[in-house]
DNA sequence: CGTATAATGAACAATATGTTCATTAACAGA
DNA sequence: TCTGTTAATGAACATATTGTTCATTATACG
């Protein structure tokens, strides 16, 4: 979309950029990876790398950007959709979000480098600041477009912890090696975040 | 308690090392403290910190260990009590973590400093894993003790779950300047983690 | 093809790291 | 209070990284 205005050779530059960060971040930890290290992989001047960023911090910022829109992009025809208070209601109450969910989790699985330094990792504290705040801003904009909702706990609250429980399940996912499929963590997620800990738990009562 | 073999200067020396980073974090960002301000703050020798420590990270994860083992110190009492599935049985099934859960947000409330760089503001990404490591596997410890358990979702998932919800509400109650009082968020945890979010959000249908 | 612009690499100053070592200061135990 | 032990100090040093400038070369675009 907006690449086709930017010079050929800096679209390059960029990405060789992003992707030698990424990876070295992976290998060594994000406070180690220097300048030099990133161009050299990158096969590019030092040089190069201040024409584009002012550090390590900024590009790995731009990234999430970049990830997020690509998200949205893909994504933004079920976003649209599922917002509307009227098919929530043809479904059980929250159930709605689950393809939502379900783009989320194959999103991180195809690009799951990216994720990993984003979500926690080794990565600037920044960028996962980021992608918390985005991820707690759109739940909270999709319960306050609702109607007529009755909140048993503060919607701050409730987005700080939405957005906590899924990056950090999203990120031991990936860490792990995706030991369950897209359509199990779902399930998981929904599980335990719709019907609570005590639904998904149950205590055998010793038989009476 | 071990801290009587260790002479005296060493401690005050350690003391003043972390309450120095902690400050300067706070104030600046991780990335961008120097040692030298460290111990300039700290008013040391540069030297005597390597004495110590090899770099800011060391003293970091020095730092979650002794919060831990106070937190563990002070509560050891509480943790060990409720682990006994008898006790869990007499309340409703879960409830069981309450007093636990409040521990937790008083102590965060009474280091306040040292949780907010800890748990994620702006520190080394291993001390924010070194946290939820604790957390998760104090979770799953105390899921595994009970007998006859049977859950909905792997015990894994369930550790990253609880670890990443609340570890993100302490945060963003910190960060906010603890909008609510400790009961108060205790609640709110346990209405959403127990409960789950269908209960938590009522959507009140039409009238028919 | 010709012009504009991106990438390059050498050179530079400034800063931070991590060590060493001889000297001084503070502590712990008797 | 004295004394042996250990911690803290600060100067000096080599090394690594950062961030910038600038003249030159290479590449893309119309």
């Amino acid at each position: 979309m907006s690449d086709q205005q930017v010079d050929r050779r800096v679209r390059r530059t960029r990405q060789a950029l992003q992707d030698a960060l990424i990876g070295l971040i992976l290998e060594e930890g994000y406070d180690s990876v220097t300048i030099e290290e990133i161009t050299s992989r990158a096969d590019l001047g030092r040089t190069t790398f201040y024409l584009h960023y002012r550090d390590k911090e900024e590009l790995l910022l731009q990234a999430v950007e970049s990830i997020a829109e690509d998200f949205i992009a893909k994504h933004a025809a079920d976003m649209e959709r599922e917002i509307s208070p009227k098919t929530a209601l043809e479904k059980m109450h929250l159930n709605l979000e689950e393809r939502i969910l379900y783009h989320v989790f194959e999103h991180a699985r195809e690009n799951a480098d990216l994720y990993k330094v984003m979500l926690r990792g080794e990565g600037s504290s920044k960028t996962t600041e980021r992608m918390r705040a985005l991820i707690s801003d759109e739940a909270i904009k999709r319960l306050k477009f609702r109607q007529g909702i009755e909140m048993k706990v503060p919607l701050d609250f409730f987005g700080a912890y939405f957005a906590g429980a899924l990056i950090e399940v999203v990120t031991w996912w990936l860490e792990h090696d995706q030991p369950y499929d897209v359509q199990s963590m779902v399930k998981y997620f929904q599980q335990l975040f719709i019907f609570g800990a005590m639904d998904s738990i149950k205590i055998q009562l010793p038989g009476k």
